[in-house]
DNA sequence: TTGTACGCGTTATCAT
DNA sequence: ATGATAACGCGTACAA
């Protein structure tokens, strides 16, 4: 691809290369007369700096770096959508590196990033990361970093993630106050900072309401499409049976209803479902299903948004803040109501 | 952020920078035990080459561009996932851009990926594009593009397209031979290839068994979450009313699903329903709904696939082929029980 | 076998 | 007000 270049406009106008620059930079110092013709030959030759040459020159090659677990995947989509278009809006490009959940990748990613020479990283840690040196390195050499999502206490960088807990209370608490007493909470794995919190919610809200918290209700793991249905039959098997789930994602949340259906158990009759899903998965599914939304494009929107400012103020003593996005509950109509909205789909 | 450079290993080993260079490509003509050194010390510094300076000096850059509707869409999301797959396994760096289906931000995003010297393109356009003159412009000018999903006949480039055609015929042709006859096909944007393909499948298994192509059973459009439910109702008012749908996106069939539901209309006693949509749409909906699966992940890794061969072979005479990726029926059981699937979800 | 010089596009620092 | 030059990191033709 041939681009022109402050070169191709000074032979063009038989001036220097040097004098091109500053007449494009608007610099005081030049005759208003050949800023004039170097802006019309600019205009002309379509003429745009090549931000490759400026990354080699100065510090800065205005791209950023996001690291997440994959792309396809409805959360990590949407909090993307959000991070390019403040980037973008920002001047800044965005490149993306999926880790596909290994710390192996997770490594690379960052190597590439690095050579690439990006001006900062936005990270969501793959859920085989549990050592963070690769990142503390990576900051003690200067390199701005925020975490999003999936977070590490480890890391000393600001962090970005939602009400987990927030909404993981409420969802809880909405069941119990329509009655609920048995509340099962299929999630995710175990040593992700998201799964702790939204327990910690459940469990305050069984708490708050003067429920016993019964540790045969709750379980965590990697279940594939085939193993929700057993693992239902398995907790429908209790005594005394749940009388509603919680469940930590999209997956589960879809799951969970399908294998209820498919055994013939009355939603929400016999058992209520509140799922912690993604809001393009809310809208699918809407009016048929009630969720705690997770804010996924403004969890984007707040991590960029906080990495450009570390990034172009250099705030040395930036303290380390966790940012909390809050999330919805969706009741597609009263709260009376929506207990009873499962029945479609 | 700093990085270990060439100049950094010369002036610690007290030697040239043209030697290391030499050394580190391995060149014939070079002292072993220098060439030890170097390797040695250029490990210990965590040594890479500058992308940037390579970009900058030479023609390549090592980074595709990747154009696309929205990343936020499990289609885009998953042919992202195998584009980056295959692109880093052959060391190229993804560079995406969404243009949020407007023209405007198609050319503004070609143009920030010309600025940053990309060695090719790979281009979804938007639903606004119908001129395609500024690509055309961009292949005058050298720059190696492969269209994929949503083509362009004017634009002479290779181009990747799922089967569209054969997967409506053979979603018709099943609902016709499970005993349908008045199938209402939903379906998107009717200036798009992917739909004039899809309805070209549609009619022609209609033709072929012997069934008339009837106008009112079609509806274009893009259709909100509240805006499926009328549609439905309306067709279902039709005399004689649809026996079946056919639906042309996930949106579509979930909505259409819902809409079904809450009428009490039986499925598939009533109406049956097949859907095009996307594998992870599929799964989560499985083993609930029988689908046309679109191979998002196999367009995106043969796309990327061809555009690095026209990056590296430069392929002057290249052929602009049309690559058909054939699409998959998902019926979960029997054919005969897929039709009385729809009943759970 | 190794060192020197040049060029990629840009800006900053001199000089004119 | 404008021009010449150095520097960013790299590879390579050329010189030693």
């Amino acid at each position: 691809m041939e681009a022109a270049t402050l070169k191709d406009i000074a032979r063009e106008l038989n001036i220097s290369v040097s004098t091109v620059s500053r007449a494009l930079r608007d610099s005081y110092e030049i005759n208003a007369e050949t800023k004039r013709l170097v802006m019309e030959c600019a205009a002309r030759l379509h003429y745009r700096p090549n931000p490759i040459a400026l990354s080699l020159k100065g510090s800065s090659s205005k791209a950023i770096a996001v690291v997440v677990p994959q792309i396809a995947n409805y959360y990590f989509s949407q909090a993307i959508n959000g991070i390019e278009e403040v980037a973008n809006r920002r001047g800044y490009d965005v490149l993306i590196f999926q880790t596909h959940e290994t710390y192996e990748r997770e490594v690379a990613n960052l190597r590439q990033a690095v050579a690439r020479r990006v001006d900062g990283v936005l990270i969501s840690l793959s859920s085989e990361t549990s050592d963070t040196s690769h990142l503390q390195e990576l900051q003690q050499h200067g390199m701005p970093i925020v975490q999003f999502d999936r977070v590490s206490g480890e890391l000393n960088t600001p962090r970005v993630v939602a009400d987990n807990f927030g909404g993981a209370f409420a969802a809880t608490d909405h069941l119990i106050k329509t009655g609920r007493r048995r509340i099962a909470h299929l999630t995710i794995q175990p040593w992700l900072s998201i799964t702790q919190e939204r327990l910690a919610g459940y469990r305050a809200a069984l708490e708050q309401n003067g429920l016993p918290y019964d540790e045969s209700l709750v379980r965590f793991g990697t279940f594939g499409p085939d193993e929700v249905g057993p693992l239902v039959d398995e907790l429908m098997a209790l005594t005394p049976r749940p009388d509603a789930f919680f469940t930590a994602s999209d997956r589960l949340a879809l799951g969970c209803l399908a294998a209820l259906r498919q055994r013939r158990i009355a939603i929400p009759e016999e058992v209520s479902l509140v799922g912690f899903t993604n809001l393009t998965v809310a809208d699918m599914l809407s009016p048929s299903l009630s969720t705690v939304v997770q804010p996924a494009m403004e969890i984007g929107q707040e991590a960029v948004s906080r990495l450009l400012d570390l990034i172009e103020l250099k705030h040395r003593a930036a303290p380390p803040t966790t940012i909390t996005i809050p999330t919805t509950m969706v009741l597609r109509e009263s709260s009376q109501l929506a207990v009873g909205r499962f029945e479609e789909v």
